[in-house]
This record gives structure tokens, C-alpha cells and sequence, in this order.
DNA sequence: CTGCTCGGCGCG
DNA sequence: AAAGCGCGCCGAGCAG
């Protein structure tokens, strides 16, 4: 019998019992079940991740559900296959599409998401001793292919595995549990917001089709998600190592997710309100009145305007109000206003300014968002159909530079902040083996390379030249450098221009690590088809020529931004695992030596965590004692992240790293 | 009143 | 300088 390298979580319909079962690499049941309330299960779970050997992988339905009651009884896991994440990719990627599990109709695993539990439980309990964990996320040395410890089908030594025959079986508990995944008690979902998910689960050929039974077993869905992976192994292993790469970022990310929201963002209420007053004036006592900066500026408009009823609240009204004032504007957007000469121009643009200050961060946001000095966003991995997270509630992935001052890290404590340079134009670099664009980055910033090349005349040129080829932009000077960048980087340029043809066709385009692009809508299809339709008149043809461009510029981009983000999932995953294992006070060797299970302060936020992750971008919140190690991870975290994502290929992923003890002194 | 789209703007 | 990707959120305004 195989030995156990996971354990397959089960929680029962009345959401307090929960049933662990040892699995083996095929995901086949070995040893006995155990039964547990919550408490038991948690305190199950760290007896395990301290114990020696490998470590266990944790097979549940949706981390974000699962993993904060753990966290809330301080506990954290080294590793975990979230099925609802890894089920979207595997049924949408090229690479298993033709498998039973790719075309099985939709089930109720591929329901939107529950909305992720509310934290308002989680209260501060006494510290947990007893953990060490040691994650061998691709941890193997970098192969001529990529590097997969990771998957779930990295072989423990048989003595090194757990011994499940000394589990105790759940006495007095039926062994009956249903195999239904309750909905979790959220935020009523009544809001506005209909896709909590990736938009491919729920694109038109899922959406209408129709479900079969629930059958919400995780012990069946895992077996069903090895087996897909296992049937394309045979004829493509590289794909196959590929994907179980992806799966296991993936799993990793979602836990770095629950993990921030666990920890929350330290945010000083106190300095945020003073940053609103000096820029608005104090806080409106009753509910719906301007502050005083906002009503000053008000009247000026309006003066200028010759308008006593003008209101810039209302673009609508607005344009109508400018345009009575004899200026020729279509919209009131800043970049059309900034040209005009005019009075009101000037109050009219620091109106803008303030009030998207107070209506998106001002004190109704800080009374909604910050509580005990943390700012907790719910993180959403895989919330975008690239692969990049999207976030719900209070914006967090969109938090303009104006309050990042309020962003304080706790006395003794700072943040590392660290962004990859140039990340997306190095990515395609990598993705297209484009050598000579490889060269231009290396050992500098990519942009002063491509000028040093004799492509491009300056830094700015040669900046919206890449995002131009990388979005599809057919005018303007990022249009105009296409050519050149064309001619210098070929490869570059060709690997973008092959993507955004396909998506054209209406085929679809993958990742590195085959996270494939959704279909395009039915209309879009019914569109080409009319436009090719014998008697298509001319404007249906140009219409249907646009909407293909258009998402012939999301497949172009989609395997850059999506390859951008999976290496951006192997540099946090990587990461989490490094500050885990730095020692809890780094001044004193001998708790370096000796194991963190006897560690007082094994809570993940008593040591250098993750904070905050955006896009390409991570803080750490640390011990100041610890900064220095921790700007040390970052780095090689970076350069691991390339080694996985593309072994052997010569290219740089340099990232700036600040250490800096409020969150705008970075950068 | 709710539910929805849109314009505008914040982030990468 | 202002078109070219991916998001979330707000208020206004409209339909029901």
C-alpha cells in the first residue's frame, strides 16, 4: 500500500464535524478516517505539520472557507490542494480538454463561490506552540523542464510518512457524514456584485448548461482531478509537470490569502482621519453635507460657470453645465478638462480629486474597513480570468498613493516592500526566448536596455512601445515604436502578435503553465459568423472586425499578464515558505538550530508575514530585527520564482526591495 | 424601493 | 499624449 502524502478534509453539513482521510498519491483512501469537532481538528492539524518527514498536503473544497478556522485557533498549514481553484483551471485548460473531467457537464462544484466567511470572529486566542513546518514548494533543483516537487505526486520515502496506524478513530461520532459543502453563513449576498468567481466558470457554455446532481465530495473530486492531470502525463509529462505546478501555486496563493486577511493590513485610523482633515477639512457632522474644502471649491465652480445650479457630481450634468459655459468638452474626464483653459477648470479638477478621495477612502471607508488597527480585505486568487487575484471589499487592489501614509507598521516592527521590475516585458521575454531582449534586461532596467540596444531613442519611448505590444495599442507613440521594437526583438513581438491572431480566430491561448483563456461569448461567435454570412452587409462586417481585434488584444495580452501573475504566485509562494522558516528572533542563533515546534511565538502574525500582495508586489511586516533576512528572501524568492517558471532560461527578474516603516516612504 | 448600467478614476 | 490590457468601487440615473 502507498503511503498517505495527504489528507482529504470533510466537513459535515452542520459545519462542526469534520472527517480527515489519509490519502495516497492516486488519491486512494489508506488508514482510517478520523472524526473531529472543529477544536479537535485543528489541534489534529498541528500535531501534524510539526511532525517530521514530509508534509502532509491538505485537500479541501475552498480554502478561504476552511483555512480561517484554523487560523483562528492558530494554526497554519505548510501546503493544501483548494479543489474549487485547481477544478477551474483543469476544466479550462488546453491541456486536459480532452479528458472525461474537462467534459463532464458542469456541477455544483463549479458554483460561484460562497462568499468567504465573515472575520469578525476572529479573536485573539493564547499563543499555540508547537509548529514547524518546512514547505518543499519546488523546492528540487531547477530541471531542464520545470522543477515539480510541488505536485501531489511527489513519492514521501515510506518510513518518512506519516504513520497513520497510530491515529485515533472518531469514537462516538457517526461515521456518516454528508458529503454536502454547506454554505457558509456570510454577508447576505443581495449586493450588486454577480461574478465572486473567475468569469470562465460561469461563461455562456457553462452558465445555460445544465447541472447535474450535487455531489460535493472532496475525496471524489480529488481522485477525479489527479486522475485528469495523470491521463495527459503519458504523452505530455512536461505539460503535465506544468500544470501540477500551476495547481500547487495556485493552493499556495490561497493560502497566503487567508493568511494576509487573518493578519490584516496594520492601518493607523488616527492618521488616515488626520490626512482626510488636512486635505478636506474636519469630518461633516451630518450625514451627506460637503466637507468645508469640498464646498469652498463648489462655489467657485459655480462662479466661473456663472451656473448657481451646476454639479459636479453628475458628469452628465456637468458636461451640459461646461458646455452652456461655451466650452467644448464631450466628457468631463480629467485628461479632456486639463487642456482647456478656463477658471473653472482648476477648481473643477481639485473637486474631482478631493471627492474621489472622500467617496472612495475618506472616513465612511475607514469606519467600514479598519477595525483594531488592521485593514482585512477578502483576496479572491484566481478572481481574474488571467490568473491574477482580484479582491472584494474596500478596494485593497486599488489603494491610492494619497493614504498609503496611514499604512504604519507596529511599534518595533517595518515593512519590506518589494516590487519586480519591469515584470510583464521580462515575461515575455522569457515566454517568446526572445535572446535579445533577455540581453537588454539583464543586470539592468529593461527599458534603458532597449535604448543602450539602438531600437528605441529614450526610456519613455521604449516603455510605452512594450505596453503597447503587449495591450495591442495601434496608435499613438505606442503604436508608432511597434515597428522598431519588431525589428530588434522578433521573437518578442511575433510570440504577442501569434496570440492576439488567435484570439482573433476565436481560438484560445494559454500560459506557461496552461491557464487557458476562456471562449469568446456567443454573441461575439454569432457575430463572426453573421459578418462571414453570405449578403453580410458592411457595417456588420466592420463591427464584427472590430470585436474581433478586440479580443484578439485580450488574447494578446492574457499570456503575458497571465504568465506575469503565475510568476508572481511562485515568488509569494516561495516567500511564504522562506519567512516561515527564518527563525523567530534571528539574533539568537541557537533558536535557529533548534526546531519551532518548542517556538513561543509560532503565530504567524508574532513573526515576519506577508501583509499585502498586489499584482507584482508583496509587503512584509516584520521585526525590525529581522528586516534584513527577510530583504534577503524577497531576493532569492524572485530569482526562484524564474528558475521554476522557465529552468535554464538566462533571464533576470530583478526586484527593488524598501524597508520602510510606513507603507508610502516605498518607492 | 431594488437592480442594473454607465462614467469616471483608483490600482497593476 | 491620451489609446491599448486586467480589475473594483462610487454616485448618478434609469427601468421596473
Amino acid at each position: 500500500m502507498n503511503a498517505a502524502v495527504a489528507v482529504v478534509v470533510t466537513v459535515g453539513a452542520d459545519a462542526r464535524s469534520v472527517r480527515l482521510q489519509p490519502v495516497d498519491t492516486a488519491g486512494e483512501p489508506v488508514g482510517v478516517p478520523e472524526q473531529h469537532g472543529l477544536d479537535g481538528f485543528a489541534d489534529r492539524v498541528r500535531v501534524l505539520e510539526a511532525a517530521p518527514g514530509p508534509r502532509l498536503r491538505w485537500v479541501w473544497d475552498d480554502t478561504a472557507i476552511r483555512y480561517p478556522l484554523l487560523l483562528e485557533r492558530g494554526v497554519r498549514v505548510d501546503r493544501c490542494v483548494d479543489l474549487r481553484l485547481s477544478r477551474a483551471i483543469l476544466r479550462a485548460s488546453a491541456i486536459t480538454s480532452a479528458t472525461p473531467f474537462a467534459l463532464a457537464p458542469p456541477s455544483e462544484w463549479d458554483a460561484p463561490r460562497p462568499v468567504a466567511l465573515d472575520a469578525a470572529t476572529q479573536s485573539p486566542r493564547a499563543p499555540q506552540a508547537d509548529a514547524l513546518f518546512d514547505l518543499d514548494f519546488a523546492a528540487a533543483p531547477p530541471a531542464a523542464e520545470p522543477a515539480l516537487s510541488a505536485g501531489p505526486g511527489a513519492e514521501p520515502t515510506p518510513d518518512s510518512a506519516p504513520d497513520w496506524s497510530q491515529l485515533r478513530t472518531g469514537s462516538g461520532v457517526s461515521p456518516e457524514i454528508s458529503g454536502v459543502i454547506p454554505v457558509e453563513p456570510g454577508r447576505p449576498n443581495n449586493s450588486a456584485r454577480t461574478h465572486l468567481t473567475n468569469p470562465s466558470l460561469t461563461n455562456p457554455t457553462t452558465r445555460t448548461a445544465e447541472r447535474t446532481a450535487p455531489a460535493l465530495d472532496p475525496l471524489t473530486e480529488h481522485r477525479a482531478q489527479l486522475a485528469a492531470v495523470a491521463a495527459v502525463a503519458g504523452a505530455a509529462p512536461h505539460d503535465a509537470a506544468r500544470l501540477r505546478l500551476l495547481l500547487a501555486a495556485e493552493s499556495a496563493g490561497a493560502l497566503a490569502a487567508a493568511e494576509m486577511r487573518h493578519v490584516g493590513i496594520p492601518w493607523r485610523a488616527d492618521r488616515h482621519d488626520a490626512l482626510l482633515t488636512a486635505a478636506l477639512g474636519p469630518r461633516p457632522t451630518r450625514l451627506g453635507d460637503r466637507p468645508e474644502r469640498l464646498e469652498e471649491l463648489l462655489v467657485r465652480i459655480r462662479t466661473a460657470l456663472g451656473d448657481p445650479a451646476a454639479n459636479p457630481d453628475s458628469p452628465a450634468e456637468l458636461v451640459k453645465s461646461l458646455q452652456r459655459a461655451g466650452l467644448r468638452v464631450r466628457t468631463t474626464r480629467q485628461w479632456e478638462l486639463e487642456r482647456i483653459e478656463h477658471p473653472v477648470i482648476e477648481p473643477l479638477l481639485q473637486y474631482k480629486k478631493l471627492s474621489r478621495l472622500m467617496t472612495a477612502n475618506g472616513w465612511a471607508w475607514l469606519d467600514a474597513w479598519v477595525a483594531d488597527g488592521r485593514f482585512r480585505p477578502v483576496y479572491l486568487p484566481g478572481g481574474v480570468v488571467t490568473g491574477r487575484w482580484a479582491s472584494e471589499g474596500g478596494g485593497a487592489l486599488q489603494l491610492p498613493h494619497q493614504v498609503r501614509s496611514a499604512v504604519v507598521a507596529d511599534d518595533g516592527w517595518c515593512f519590506v516592500v518589494a516590487d519586480a521590475s519591469q515584470l510583464e516585458p521580462r515575461i515575455l521575454a522569457a515566454l517568446s526566448g526572445d535572446a535579445a531582449m533577455a540581453a537588454a534586461g539583464r543586470g539592468r532596467d529593461l527599458y534603458d536596455g532597449i535604448v543602450a540596444s539602438g531600437a528605441i531613442d529614450t526610456r519613455a519611448h521604449a516603455k510605452v512601445g512594450m505596453l503597447g505590444a503587449m495591450y495591442g495599442a495601434t496608435q499613438g507613440d505606442g503604436g508608432r515604436m511597434l515597428p522598431r521594437l519588431a525589428r530588434a526583438f522578433p521573437a518578442a513581438v511575433s510570440y504577442v502578435e501569434t496570440a492576439a491572431r488567435a484570439g482573433e480566430r476565436g481560438d484560445r491561448v494559454s500560459t506557461r503553465l496552461g491557464r487557458t483563456s476562456p471562449r469568446p461569448g456567443d454573441d461575439w461567435l454569432d457575430l463572426q459568423d453573421a459578418s462571414r454570412a453570405d449578403g453580410a452587409v458592411e457595417p456588420l462586417q466592420v463591427r464584427a472586425r472590430a470585436e474581433a481585434r478586440s479580443w484578439g488584444r485580450f488574447t494578446r495580452n492574457f499570456v503575458v499578464q497571465g504568465t506575469a501573475a503565475e510568476w508572481a504566485l511562485c515568488w509569494l509562494a516561495e516567500l511564504r515558505r522562506r519567512l516561515w522558516a527564518l527563525p523567530a528572533d534571528p539574533t539568537d542563533a541557537a533558536a535557529a538550530e533548534t526546531s519551532q515546534v518548542a517556538d513561543p511565538d509560532a503565530r504567524l502574525e508574532r513573526r515576519p508575514h506577508l501583509a499585502f500582495f498586489l499584482h507584482d508586489e508583496v509587503m512584509i511586516h516584520t521585526p525590525l530585527s529581522a528586516a534584513d533576512a527577510v530583504a534577503a528572501e524577497v531576493r532569492e524568492a524572485a530569482a526562484a520564482a524564474g528558475r521554476i517558471l522557465f529552468p535554464g532560461a538566462d533571464i533576470d527578474f530583478p526586484v527593488t526591495v524598501a524597508t520602510v516603516d510606513s507603507y508610502d516612504r516605498a518607492k
